[in-house]
DNA sequence: GTCTCTTGTCCATAATATGGACAAGAACGC
DNA sequence: GCGTTCTTGTCCATATTATGGACAAGAGAC
């Protein structure tokens, strides 16, 4: 009863409306399953990530193969996002305001830049890749496509989204993600380090990009309430860039970003 | 215990999951939600359609807004699919296959036929147009758009569809729409009708369309294992679709029907 | 002002979702 | 073949959770 009752106050301050724990289940193993794209998530990687209970995790799945949400791959019995979300998203104009207001950015910074460019917005706490644009460089990075997901961190435009927020919530995100990290092969003090660099440089950069052999560099997108909701990114083979053109494509990704911000605010 | 027993057993029969009442319920909201596209839908208008109650539906909502998944628009206060959907949806891959298999059908009967083409697949108990071709004639049928879902039975699409299943499955989606027929001005007995006269023809028909003044035709395309799951659909003002005219327009249409299958079949 | 519509909240209670424990299947080694 | 170590799937007593009747508070209409 006293748990009800300091709920209950904490409710007018943050938010946690009781009564749909299953519900935000539910939705915390749809999340993990996107991230897994279409090959799906095994059962066992989903109840690691969440940190639910198996039985749990195996009857939300179930339930939502038998709704249409999920799907489950013959062979390899891996669980992946179903038909039916892409139905639901049509319900909803595309693209999205985000990805108009960018469009004419990322033509301009892409023919400037030659290497290839990415648009990913902050969903929840990941990161998710919603536009790219391939630069006329014969080398180009395209291992990240769109609908890559990623623990908020992992990646430069991951630790860039975190620099711009107020570091008590970066924390918070980036210590709920710790389980997810280890995949990744980073940490939570590592990536901490990396956000507070980012935030002295004004950009988040990553020597050694997702990708063996390759560096990126990526600029903030906040919303006017000052919130950031997406990052721009450059990749390319790490000898294409030296300290030198580092600070040139820094440079056209903030103007970028700049122009972007102003486009949303109007 | 008795009643434990016999959801065991029929649990094998056909498949009521059990432990997971919430999550069907807000997919059963989201559903909801997804009809009223991006103007979004008022919040009685969900418990009517529903069928749940309102604290019920207000909980699950206001959940589900917290979480990202369904946003209120200001003025109105209506419920809508929020940004987090076509987030999750960029997990598969789109175009999905059945719209590469129709495309040249849809292409070609487009510009034989002069008037707009629907591709309209069935959804749980809806239909959802996923893909519209313009014609040439200068007078287009252009209300219907893509993401336009409607329980099944009142357009001419979901009546083919209808038609194209077991009367005993058919009857039972007739029943479980009956409460959101009204608000199209149709009943369970006007559509059942439509359904018989449809298997009747090889095609459904309807003389007023959803739109006042016009006519739509449809064609239903199965699966290789005999569920329909899609229709092809030719909408024009009435006066465009007479008798003979009506003939030649159907078999085009049941044509490309049966090449969009052949093309999924294999 | 009152009436009628909508949306929002409370809380005792019934019903639901939970997870520990166990089982069965698959893949590998020897 | 048989043990070992993975994975996924199931059961069911239980406590936690979600439920909905009842009440309240806005927003319009007149």
């Amino acid at each position: 009863m006293d748990k009800r009752r300091s709920a209950k106050s904490a409710r007018s301050a943050v938010e946690p409306r009781q009564g749909a724990q299953a519900i935000r289940r539910a939705l915390a193993v749809l999340r993990i399953l996107a991230a897994g794209r279409e090959d799906g998530v095994p059962l066992a990687e989903v109840v690691r990530a969440t940190g639910l209970t198996r039985p749990t995790v195996h009857r939300i799945v179930h339930v939502l193969i038998e709704e249409g949400i999920v799907e489950r791959h013959g062979r390899s019995g891996r669980y992946a996002i179903g038909n039916q979300v892409p139905e639901l998203a049509l319900a909803r104009p595309r693209p999205s305001r985000l990805q108009i207001a960018a469009n004419p950015s990322l033509q301009r910074a892409s023919t400037e830049i030659g290497d290839t460019l990415f648009l990913t917005v902050r969903t929840g706490n990941d990161t998710l890749c919603v536009d790219r644009r391939i630069g006329i460089y014969p080398i180009q990075v395209l291992s990240i496509e769109i609908g890559a997901r990623r623990p908020l961190g992992v990646s430069s435009a991951g630790v860039a989204i975190l620099a711009a927020m107020p570091a008590p919530e970066a924390r918070k995100i980036v210590a709920a993600n710790e389980k997810r990290f280890e995949a990744y092969r980073t940490d939570v003090a590592t990536v901490l380090g990396e956000v507070t660099a980012a935030r002295r440089l004004g950009y988040g950069m990553r020597e050694i990009g997702l990708v063996q052999g390759t560096k990126s560099i990526s600029t903030w997108i906040k919303t006017p309430d000052g919130q950031p909701a997406a990052a721009m990114t450059v990749s390319a083979v790490r000898t294409r860039l030296g300290p030198r053109r580092e600070q040139e494509v820094a440079e056209i990704l903030l103007r970028e970003a700049r122009i972007i911000e102003q486009a949303i605010g109007g």
